[in-house]
RNA sequence: GGUCUGGUAGUUCAGUUGGUUAGAAUACGUGCCUGUCACGCACGGGGUCGCGGGUUCGAGUCCCGUCCAGACCGCCA
């Protein structure tokens, strides 16, 4: 046996016991005529000692044990003479009287502690030691503890858990595929997917009624610090439900899971329109852990004289609080900012409202004092407040001003990660157009049902169709989305063919659903969550990396086992390529 | 495809206006030390300043190119 205890259990209760434990060598300290070592595991560090009166060639060996050296350590748990109250085992050590070495180390690259040393180049290259310090391994075992309950919620609500295959078909909608050339069919590739979508809509019309799968998808995109090729999604579909059940269905996941996980009442959830969402924030996934509301002032600001506005489409101010006192540098740094190409303003326009009722703008030129005010009272400004305004075409100012709100509240401390603010956000447009190819887009996917309401407007105005599709926000970040689908195969094919499919391409790559169709399709829709995104917001960290055991570079490069790499002549002469 | 930031000891970083032998901390090695827990003290080894080119009497420092890393824009149904 190579251990009764783990490094992490044993306290004062245990004195007198005589123990076996093992782990790495965390630290070792040569006093001389003692040493004590640090070991620790996944539960926690315990510390031994040696005494060179008591045991002298047992003290020398234990003086030879390296930073991370594997080693197995009997002895009896005694009651420390000096007490450690930071740690749980602090209160004893083991005073060991056997002592084995497992296995050697060389020194580690860096330091394997909960504030390492290491930079994060470094840390990817040796990921299996930075798995090693405590405070990846929590992040590793708070998202077995999500999927976990995430299962057992599913598994209360009467879902399946159904695998779908991995090698399927390039379609062109979407994301870019990763492809997998078939040996067997030479020529031919498989792509890995995006998401199961359309074999969940299957499973539906299969019968199985309410599916759900912890998966893996695949998307051959650039990365972000929240985008990984391969990343995890929580996949459900249910059959004979509309919005309002999938909505509630999966308010109570979310809700379960921040009860169980984090013990955190989330309440229930608001709901916004998109609309609505992209008028009040300038988002689609707006943080409304705090206010900053958009404010639109073309009325109060134009006519008076000012070109910029005056020529405008939009005119939106923000009420910063308490930030009436932003210095000159400051509000450089503000418009420098907004000025990246990143954002793209213009420039930025400002209005203090002093303690002392006093206001100050950066246009006193062309407004007085009371239109001022008038722009101070619609965006909610108080004394002591600062006003940022932006304008220009209403898209980009409001995508400009959703940045400027973000970044200036979480300069301002106002995204506290201990806060969490659910959101669904509802009715996303059915369609957009894209520029480059000129044709209209599905926003969320081909299979998304439009609003019946909104169905006529397909022919004179298909960018103001509605769809019955959903996301769940949460602190300004997207942690899923939904929809009803298309369950009738006509419908089906006319959402094709605006989407610019022939009649022969749409059955070319969706013909196996739209044949599906026919043979009995019942209502349905369903939602996916990222899992990483997820865990990575109840952790309150932005980079879902450190939620994955082995993540890829900003390159797509596992930079650990140096992948991707060169097939080999013969690997390619094989799959014919 | 683009913007920005960075690359100097094993690691994290500093390095002034271009000027002597490139530093600190930490890690590592050796020695001393009986209650440490970031132990302490002393000594020591450790550098292709990412790479290539250019300017200059002289380049870690300036210029050009390139590679790598990170953040972001585009992209992500």
């Amino acid at each position: 046996m190579y251990r009764t205890h783990t490094c992490g259990e044993l306290r004062l209760e245990n004195a007198g016991t005589t123990v076996t434990l093992a782990g790495w060598i965390q630290r070792n300290r040569d006093l001389g005529g003692l040493t004590f070592v640090d070991l620790r595991d996944r539960y926690g560090i315990t510390q031994l000692s040696f005494n060179m009166e008591e045991n002298p060639e047992l003290c020398l060996q234990a003086r030879t044990l390296g930073r991370e050296f594997v080693v197995q350590a009997t002895g009896v748990v005694v009651e420390r003479s000096s007490k450690n109250k930071n740690i749980p085992t602090g209160e004893i050590e083991i005073k060991v009287t056997e002592l084995t070495v497992l296995n050697q180390a060389k020194t580690p690259p860096f330091t394997i502690e909960d504030e390492t040393d290491g930079g994060e180049e470094i840390r990817a290259q040796f990921r299996y030691l930075d798995l090693r310090r405590s405070p990846i391994q929590k992040n590793i075992m708070l998202r077995n503890k999500v999927a976990l309950e995430t299962r057992k919620y599913m598994d209360s609500q009467n879902f399946v858990d159904v695998e779908t295959p991995f090698l399927i078909k390039s379609t062109p909608e979407g994301a870019r595929d990763f492809v997998v050339p078939s040996r067997m069919n030479e020529g031919e590739f498989y792509a890995l997917p995006q998401s199961p979508q359309t074999f969940k809509q299957l499973l539906m019309v299969a019968g199985l009624d309410r599916y759900y799968q912890i998966v893996k998808c695949f998307r051959d995109e650039d990365l972000r610090a929240d985008r990984q090729p391969e990343f995890t999604q929580i996949d459900c579909e249910m059959a004979f439900v509309e919005q309002e059940d999938i909505l509630n269905t999966f308010e109570g996941l979310i809700k379960q899971l921040f009860k169980q996980v984090k013990g955190i009442d989330l309440g229930d959830f608001p709901r916004m329109t998109y609309a609505e969402a992209m008028e009040r924030y300038g988002s689609d996934k707006p943080d409304i852990r705090f206010g900053m509301e958009f404010s639109y002032l073309n009325d109060l600001a134009q006519g008076k004289g000012f070109p910029i506005f005056d020529q405008a489409e939009t005119i939106i101010g923000i009420a910063a609080p308490g930030c009436s006192e932003f210095t000159r540098k400051q509000l450089d740094a503000l418009t420098d900012w907004v000025k990246r190409p990143q954002i793209g303003a213009k420039g930025l326009v400002y209005v203090k409202f002093n303690l002392d009722g006093s206001v100050k703008s950066s246009v006193d030129k062309f407004y007085d004092e009371a239109t001022l005010k008038t722009w101070g009272e619609r965006s909610g400004a108080r004394a002591g407040d600062l006003m940022l305004v932006l304008s220009g075409d209403l898209q980009a100012t409001r995508k400009q001003m959703n940045e400027l709100r973000l970044h200036l509240a979480a300069e301002l401390g106002l995204r506290n990660p201990e806060v969490f603010k659910p959101l669904w956000v509802l009715d996303f447009p059915l369609l957009e157009w894209d520029e480059d190819s000129q044709r209209w887009h599905a926003m969320h996917h081909p299979f998304t049902s439009p609003k019946p309401e909104d169905f006529e407007l397909i022919k004179t105005d298909p960018g103001a169709v509605r769809a019955n599709a959903y996301d769940l926000a949460m602190n300004g970040v997207e942690l899923g989305g939904g929809s009803i689908r298309i369950h009738d195969k006509d419908l089906q094919a006319r959402m094709f063919e605006l989407l610019g499919f022939s009649e022969e391409e749409a059955q070319a790559q969706f013909g196996f659903l739209m044949n599906a169709f026919e043979y009995g399709a019942p209502p349905h829709g369903g939602i996916a969550f990222g899992l990483d995104r997820l865990v990575a917001t109840m952790s309150g960290a932005e980079s879902i990396r450190e939620f994955i055991a082995f993540p890829k570079n900003n390159r797509g490069r596992d930079v650990m086992i140096d992948a991707p790499a060169p097939l080999t002549s013969e690997q390619k002469k094989e799959l014919g390529i």
